[in-house]
DNA sequence: ATGGCTATTGCAAAAAATTGCAGGAGACAT
DNA sequence: ATGTCTCCTGCAATTTTTTGCAATAGCCAT
């Protein structure tokens, strides 16, 4: 089965409607490399679908996130920043004096999950993490 | 020394000024039981201070921030909630779907922490997490 | 194909968060 | 006290995000 069939099967069995709009949005994620945000999404969906409302890319990004198929990043001062998730997990380590942004194995992360599984039943979301910090460049 | 005047020397030490609006929006925070948001800040310091701008407080809050006097937790779909930041460490479990929030000691991070300083030299900022998941309640 | 249920959309308006600017006021040295 | 430096503030305007509502259009059962 593709990607897109088992994206388009996600958003079915969750009760969810694959219209165009999401289609293009879905699109535009997933062609942009790395983070994007949701004027740049709104563009790039407009050029191919003229209509596309704001609200609807916001709605949209509010669906596809809680499916996990997305990620938000929210950055300081500025616009929220989507990613698409695929299945090789990573997790984020951005720095809060330059704002970069490494990427680091889901490895790093499996411990806490077994901890917090144990101790408290929570479930960690371990299909994307944002750790805040500072860089060793920063730190001079 | 107290307690106000560790944070008057911190805001000082840092090249800040101590301003009465400055000051009414860290009592509003510090008074607060737990989370607090703009809105309520900005109530609560208008009681004192009636001139108190909107702007003014996020302005305080992003310094405040940088600071590491305040937390910033972010919520779908409403007000950020700011929170005092004391010496007990702790950080926040939030469950996507009821939003409740569990308090965890600083101990789950140290792990963490060490592999990051280790492999990145990246410097956890151990003073507030926020772990998003899915609460024991809401999996059932 | 057809019909019905309801998720979804576009539009407009509101709410939340950020920014530019000119005047005002802390803090430090004298 | 006084002056100076520049951080901060209030105001207004802008940007970013969210929401209400009526109309539309997916998708499933028939």
């Amino acid at each position: 089965m593709s990607c897109e069939a088992t994206t388009i099967t996600t958003v079915k069995n969750t009760g969810h409607r694959m219209t165009p709009q999401r289609l293009f949005i879905l699109s535009a994620i997933r062609h942009a490399e790395g983070h994007i945000t949701v004027s740049q999404i709104e563009n790039r969906v407009r050029e191919s679908y003229p209509t596309i409302d704001v609200s609807t890319v916001y709605r949209n990004l509010t669906t596809l996130r809680e499916l996990r198929l997305v990620s938000e990043t929210r950055i300081d001062g500025g616009e929220s920043q989507y990613e698409w998730l695929d299945q090789d997990r990573h997790h984020h380590l951005i720095c809060r004096i330059c704002s970069d942004i490494v990427q680091i194995d889901d490895t790093y992360l499996e411990s806490l999950a077994q901890s917090l599984m144990k101790d408290y039943d929570f479930t960690l979301d371990t299909d994307h993490f944002t750790i805040h910090g500072v860089c060793s460049t920063c730190l001079k």
